[in-house]
DNA sequence: GGTGTATTGTTGCTAATGCAACTAAATGCA
DNA sequence: TGCATTTAGTTGCATTAGCAACAATACACC
């Protein structure tokens, strides 16, 4: 296999870096305009909001959301100190600890999601057609297999 | 117009952003592998070996890579201190320079390709039909707009 | 059980990023 | 012309990210 993609792929390609930055930069600013914290608290927040009560150790979320680990383990300091969430340790694993989310932090979820989902929603939902989504996410599949 | 995507367009959010983050940890994984720098290196010189020796002021750069405009500005010192490029000042504008590529730069630019190039093609190009990546442009040129 | 290895998470150090204030030149306009 | 406004780029300061080394526990295997 030759090492040398072609034109069109390298243009794809350059598309979609560019689609992901533009995406993401207007997340950023519409959570910056409401004076809400950055995505990533949002997204560790999520996480720990959907498993409730069980928790998550720090690895999980390091694997669901694809971050170095010693980001991680700095990230939970601040949503600690801001009292977002609480680590325990763990019974089953000395090492570790357990994660959870507090009300207080998910109440920051909840004043998040609308300002996110505004901007999905519009600068995503609404130029796509649906059968276009759809198609997104299957080739998308295919490229995280 | 409702604030709240679909489930399935969220789904299809969160691979977009998923795939985004594998894909360029893949390419910063085979830099970093190959003892090269990181991407954004690559984009501005990139940028500046298209055009010459014409070369390009800092802002057309930052609209080119969507980049902050006071990252961008140390960004290019430090590529100032590897010789890799060079700031003139402007005739036509007394507040701005005129960045072009060295030779030194150019080299690097043809060392990185091939890996950067790699990547493209085993993780992209190698796991989509042409078809997918002909209508994945499609998708992200109407994101784009 | 004892020993080597792998895993989980933290920390110190350095580099890069974000933000806001700043300089200096260009532009608009009375 | 003179003066306010905009634009280009830099810099100081605080926050965050990257890297490598580390401690502590778990696990595998004899």
């Amino acid at each position: 296999m030759s090492n040398k993609p072609k034109e069109q792929t390298i243009e794809v390609w350059a598309r979609l870096i560019r689609a992901q930055i533009t995406l993401l930069d207007k997340v950023h600013d519409g959570l910056k305009q409401a004076g809400l914290p950055v995505l990533a608290w949002y997204d560790v927040l999520l996480e720990l909001h959907r498993v409730g009560e069980a928790g998550l150790r720090q690895f999980e979320i390091v694997d669901k959301l694809l971050l170095p680990k010693h980001n991680l383990s700095r990230l939970l300091d601040r949503l600690e100190n801001e009292s977002l969430v609480s680590r325990r340790r763990s019974d089953l694993d000395g090492r570790g600890q357990v994660v959870h989310i507090t009300d207080h932090g998910t109440e920051l979820l909840r004043k998040m999601w609308p300002v996110y989902g505004r901007v999905i929603r519009k600068e995503f939902e609404a130029k796509l057609t649906s059968e276009e989504i759809s198609a997104l996410g299957k080739i998308l599949s295919k490229l995280l297999v």
